[in-house]
DNA sequence: TTGAAAGCGATACCAA
DNA sequence: TTGGTATCGCTTTCAA
């Protein structure tokens, strides 16, 4: 309610002066400062955004542009962000895509993001080359969690070493007939496609440098999702052909297959071992082995990274931050270790 | 970039028939509305919101506060509120308290939830007498979800209704011996306590209305998660204390039971059965029966009757969103169904 | 139906 | 170090 020239008459001074005092600016004495600041916190003044963001020309928020919002990565970067931007003073514009194909359209076209926020901080979106032409002409800083996109700075992890090392750890435990479970093919929403195809990728190089034949190389697709993963390995499980190992490009469709698994009557890791990525709170109850990143941190990298963009147009490049494996009881050498190279697709038949 | 002199510039009109046409109100030609409204798509014209919120003293933005966004509930009820006030032209500024409990006292204290909103969406939290009198003061529309609060209207589920549907289920099928657990007590987050409270007297009026005694209802601290839950079970069994079936405060607790009870050799639903309440997706991962809410439409409800209350000032109701129970495989009436009142505690006994 | 002009509350420049 | 004042872009009132 109280406004700036409240705190001006009651601290004597201009309103140009408050204004220097709150925003922590010099050309103040100490003395009127200190004077002004406790005023101001005793009548609860508050600057207008609007206002100030009028004059000034910046908002002091950023836009956060998610898929959605209800899943864990995303609320995890989200919430790492948010921490971030609350420290510097920031607050933060959530836009939620929502399946809604329309709003990201609207979002970009109408330029609303530089209307709300300093900077954009987007999650696993495939920018086309429109937007960000779109976001460069608004010179709007741009930052991205989840999928490298060309030419806009990035945090993320490196996909294809964290499917690499999930894959690795299977070979090394002496499986040979590894399944791979992908992502990708999501309903609607444009998502960032080389997640998926880089996760793909690891798991094709480890499988490529441990010298698997290239028919040794195949995989279902689950859609990162434990529903669709689950449907597919009952159908290939249908069909009898049952792998030793499976790595599963995300650890929801990890648990899908295990659930797979377990209604035939395959035990995990005594049948068939199961080893997932990302480090998703689900794999702890399911006590699957992973290859585990940490989206918090990686939402806070980002939001400190666009801060610094914002502030100083500091030029840091891209962020790679590191996965850790963790290893559970969903993987175990396969039952038969002796299988080679040579036989391994029928070795591991059974009956359910 | 364009401004709204440009589009008047370009209309040949002034800028206040501009403001007029571009907000839908009356006054304005049907063809000087048209040639406006084309004009602007055409310039890629966004109304500054810093300006039209200084001038009009509204933001068209909501504020919302969450104690955490990277959690089911919480994430759900926002996808739902976003797609709701994204439907209305209106943005969705998020506060997420993330455990920071400072935080929260600036949010309030500075007011800086009306700087930034028109109204304020608060998930779970229980206001304190002060911050409902700054609301008040402020004459900031409010609403909440998840937990009822004296004075302010709110959307949720009967909590109390959710947890003896889930009592009854198992005393339907015939369980006598049915443990709690209960949630609450959660890390220094002021959270509401009544969702807690209420699902715990749920259980309590279910077991006494089907005249179980008094000693009978008897309950564990699982603290609103899995991990803990399963702790304080595992304790329970180590004390050779097994109850035949448990009702779960939510599904995260119930999981962490069912781990407990699995890791000591005891099958759900043969030895035990499991309820919980939620609807969370992990539910479905363990065929766990449960009492689902659904965290989306009441986020989408409580936008809505935001929003009318900031447009026309509605004095609609608190709203109670119906539960749905869900019958999974986690539940089965108890082994030894001969089991009396009165020899309940006894029944199940057995080694793992 | 339309336009002219006065502000909304802060910031930023320039002068003192 | 301080104050006066123009100004940001829009909405709104009042007059035409």
């Amino acid at each position: 309610m109280a406004d700036i020239t409240d705190v001006a008459r009651a601290a004597g001074v201009s309103t140009a002066t408050v204004s220097r005092a709150l925003a922590g600016r010099p050309h103040v004495s100490a003395a009127t400062r200190e004077r002004i600041l406790r005023l101001a916190a005793e009548l609860g003044y508050v600057p207008s955004s609007s206002a100030s963001g009028l004059r000034s020309g910046h908002t002091r928020a950023v836009a956060v542009v998610v898929p959605r919002i209800d899943g864990w990565f995303y609320s995890s970067v989200v919430e790492g962000a948010d921490a971030e931007l609350r420290r510097a003073g920031y607050d933060l514009v959530l836009f939620s895509l929502g399946g809604r194909d329309g709003e990201r359209e609207r979002l970009f076209h109408e330029s609303i993001l530089g209307k709300r926020g300093d900077g954009v901080l987007a999650l696993c979106i495939d920018f086309s080359r429109g937007e960000r032409a779109q976001l460069a002409e608004l010179r709007l800083p741009t930052m991205i969690v989840g999928g490298p996109v060309r030419g806009v700075r990035y945090v993320g992890i490196d996909e294809n070493e964290a499917a690499a090392i999930a894959t690795e750890h299977l070979l090394e435990l002496g499986h040979t007939d590894i399944l791979f479970i992908e992502g990708g093919a999501e309903i609607g929403q444009r998502l960032n496609p080389r997640v998926s195809k880089e996760r793909r990728q690891g798991y094709e190089n480890a499988m490529r440098a441990a010298g698997r034949p290239e028919e040794a190389i195949r995989s279902i697709q689950g859609e990162f999702s434990a529903a669709v993963a689950r449907a597919r390995m009952h159908e290939l499980l249908e069909a009898g052909s049952v792998p030793t190992g499976i790595v599963a490009a995300s650890d929801e469709m990890a648990v899908g297959a295990i659930l797979a698994l377990r209604a035939r009557g395959l035990r995990v890791p005594e049948d068939v071992s199961v080893v997932g990525v990302d480090g998703h709170p689900v794999a702890e109850l399911f006590s699957l082995t992973t290859v585990a990143q940490d989206p918090f941190t990686q939402g806070r990298t980002a939001a400190r990274m666009l801060l610094d963009d914002i502030g100083a147009r500091s030029s840091r490049r891209s962020v790679r931050v590191p996965v850790e494996f963790v290893p559970r009881t969903s993987t175990a050498p396969p039952r038969d270790s002796r299988s080679s190279a040579t036989e391994d697709r029928s070795s591991s038949s059974m009956t359910a």
